[in-house]
DNA sequence: GATGAGCGA
């Protein structure tokens, strides 16, 4: 309870609070404030008010924060209480509310996919521009380069690793293969294709994608891409896992397929695990003949 | 016994 000098209670009983005399005149008053608590766990709250008769009252509120709660606080806690608040906090009565609930606005940044917003935005509206002059030509196939023939998908070279220089001419520089190809500020450019990269021999040119494939048929049922790697993977790098799945009853259709990084981690997945069994079936294991498209 | 899905500038 709170006493004033005089040893009256200085709070005021519910039935008091409305009834004064309209004026509201505590904006006039010195601001309130909390001193400590302090090593002894007393804390002082000097308040001013006016009475009854108009007159300015300072009114002294000191308690003994429990010892109890205090002692149950790490030292790194006690620490913590003593830090300035900061943001709306600074208006509370410390220690009042442990927890409050903040008005204050917070801006989040929205993470972004790739690249900055505004350049893509820019990249759209520069194409929009090209394209109200009627003289863009959108369909550029991403593999060979060639603009308004074919999509990237139905490219003829679609399997070939690396374009060559007949269909593309290798920039000196990137800032060059921007401006040959007419890309877009900020297009990506395969290392293959930046300015020092190495070319190796045109003839041992790679296959992508489909090289290295290998089809593994009389699968169970529930075997499924997870599986066939976790079989696989001991040969040696993996680029792909492919179950055929039923479109209509999901069930898988039996058989698969498996891409090897390197030929010869194929060849010898294809030698050890075809006749192998597994999941009490034998599979067969051999080279995949080219999808048909 | 059997050879794969899907997208779009």
């Amino acid at each position: 309870m709170s006493l004033d000098k005089s040893g009256k209670p200085t709070k005021m009983r519910w039935g008091e609070l409305d009834e004064e005399d309209g004026e509201d005149l505590d904006f006039l008053l010195p601001p309130r404030q909390v001193i400590g608590p302090d090593d002894n766990g007393i804390k002082k709250v000097i308040e001013y008010k006016f009475n009854d008769d108009g007159n300015k009252v300072k009114i002294t509120t000191t308690t003994r924060v429990r010892k109890l709660a205090k002692a149950r606080l790490s030292k790194r806690a006690v620490e913590r209480r003593n830090w300035a608040k900061f943001g709306d906090a600074v208006h509370e009565d410390a220690g009042s509310r442990l927890t409050m609930v903040s008005t204050e606005e917070i801006m989040l940044e929205r993470p972004r996919a790739h690249g900055a917003k505004a350049e893509e935005t820019k990249i759209a509206g520069d194409n929009l521009a090209q394209l109200g002059k009627g003289g863009a030509v959108l369909m550029v196939c991403r593999t060979c380069g060639k603009k308004g023939d074919h999509w990237t998908s139905r490219c003829p070279y679609k399997d070939l690793a690396q374009p060559t220089e007949t269909f593309i001419e290798k920039p000196a520089a990137t800032e060059t293969a921007m401006a040959a190809s007419g890309a877009t500020k900020g297009a990506y450019v395969p290392p293959s294709m930046r300015a020092g990269a190495e070319r190796t021999g045109g003839s041992d040119m790679r296959r992508r994608n489909e090289e290295n494939s290998v089809r593994v048929t009389n699968l169970s049922e529930d075997t499924r891409e997870p599986d066939l790697l976790e079989l696989f993977r001991t040969f040696g790098p993996v680029s792909r896992v492919y179950v055929a799945i039923d479109q209509k009853t999901g069930v898988s259709r039996g058989f698969g397929f498996v891409n090897f990084v390197n030929k010869e981690d194929a060849e010898r997945a294809i030698n050890k695990l075809n006749g192998y069994g597994y999941d009490n079936l034998i599979l067969r294991v051999e080279w995949a003949t080219p999808r048909s498209n």
